[in-house]
DNA sequence: CGAGTTGTTGAGTGTATTCAAACGCGGTGG
DNA sequence: CCACCGCGTTTGAATACACTCAACAACTCG
């Protein structure tokens, strides 16, 4: 199923409440002065998409970005020989879909129900060449197309499973809670998605996470897994 | 040595022969109009730059983007242990230095003696505001920076070492013959830069170098390999 | 020509993978 | 209510592969 034909059942909706947003403070809308942020509301539309469906595919022309107000966006590309490469999530309050260039770098999907605010990707470009000075705002919202992929790229360099599962949880927790505490992170992908994102096998995944909650590291949960000794797990990243 | 000490013995000097320059029919200044081409060479500066020499490093604030006239630059981190990843190189007509963002997400230093063109990154601000239908064109220039990334990402995440080496040496190949005809594949970096780029130990670059030379898909020249047979090369990279 | 650096190759080890089987859980239908 | 099924996950055994360590060769540079 992909957007189109979903977004007959589930038609945009025009912004209503943006007080009551969950990500009012922390996605890009946060990062606009009042004008701004007035003028996106009146031309964004809200939509609801239902679980595995396809928000856009690599290659698509570029018409809007979208900011995740609920659920996990999984991105990836797919290589000549059929096999899946994972190059990141999108989380709530992030950004997804290219702010330069003409077509998608990569497709999303959805994981479970998503609800995204849609915007006209000229939207952006006239506020970037309006208020200059906020360019870093924005940016801070579509840093993820930029530092956290040479994380990623990182991530992927590592030699050891460990390594890079310890990196991805530690990097996860990190981005869920936004810096702050928190111990639980949750883990709304299957353990394939992590392998292809990892770089890794399917039961070296599931290996190297039931090995790390044998050393009382994390506690595998329902769903996710919740981080015991943070001090230790971070020391494996290095 | 840093780009400061540098600078010292080799001043920049102003853009005098634009014209006879060698990658100006594939550089960023292609792309440019005869306007904001004459202004960019108004005010670009060019450097010369030895062997060995850092450009910038991560975290530096971003004042300038290079355009690489000669030479090969090296780009990496360096991990919280000191390993070293690099996440790409910078070839020929090819930009670097981060059009978005308060910092440098990435170091670069030079593999051998380089000639780059330095310009203001507000220079290309400016073009990108005044000039929105041409934003496709400087993202062609910059698209190392994003498309790239991604293609690295997809190569970091093969899982193995032949499949690794053979999509870097086609992606290296298409790049520095920018798609055309040519078999010869120069590799101005060291088998260790191989392996930190590759996620790959020094012994598996050369034993899987060797490996491809021995099947008669390339043979290993000074300086580079030149490739005996695409298709079959091409073949393992899926 | 000698010293230092970079690249190759061999032997042995460790780790991730493949293949396969069993498990747990949620949903469906009898 | 319970048996069954499908899907994702865990785990085991055997294999394949990349790594470390180390010696040697080739090349660069003084």
């Amino acid at each position: 199923m992909n957007i189109s034909q979903r977004s007959r059942a589930n038609p945009p909706e025009p912004l209503r409440n943006c007080p009551a947003c969950p990500v009012r403070n922390v996605s890009v809308c946060s990062t606009l002065d009042t004008d701004s942020f007035a003028e996106l509301t009146s031309i964004g539309m809200e939509l609801s998409i239902p679980a595995q469906t396809t928000l856009f595919s690599e290659g698509d022309p570029v018409h809007s970005v979208y900011s995740v107000v609920r659920g996990v966006l999984r991105d990836f590309r797919i290589m000549p020989d059929g096999q899946r490469q994972l190059v990141g999530f999108t989380l709530p309050g992030e950004l997804v879909g290219a702010l330069l260039g003409p077509t998608q770098p990569y497709s999303a999907d959805t994981l479970g129900p998503v609800v995204v605010c849609r915007f006209p990707r000229t939207a952006f470009w006239d506020y970037f060449s309006r208020t200059r000075r906020s360019v870093q705002g924005v940016y801070g919202s579509a840093a993820r197309d930029l530092g956290l992929v040479y994380d990623q790229l990182s991530l992927l360099g590592a030699r050891s499973a460990e390594r890079k599962v310890a990196s991805f949880l530690v990097g996860f927790r990190d981005r869920w809670h936004r810096g702050g505490a928190g111990s639980l992170v949750p883990l709304p992908m299957t353990r394939q998605d992590l392998g292809d994102y990892l770089g890794l096998g399917i039961s070296t995944v599931s290996r190297t996470l039931t090995a790390l909650a044998r050393r009382r590291l994390i506690v595998i949960v329902p769903g996710g897994v919740r981080i015991l000794d943070h001090a230790k797990l971070e020391e494996l990243t290095r």
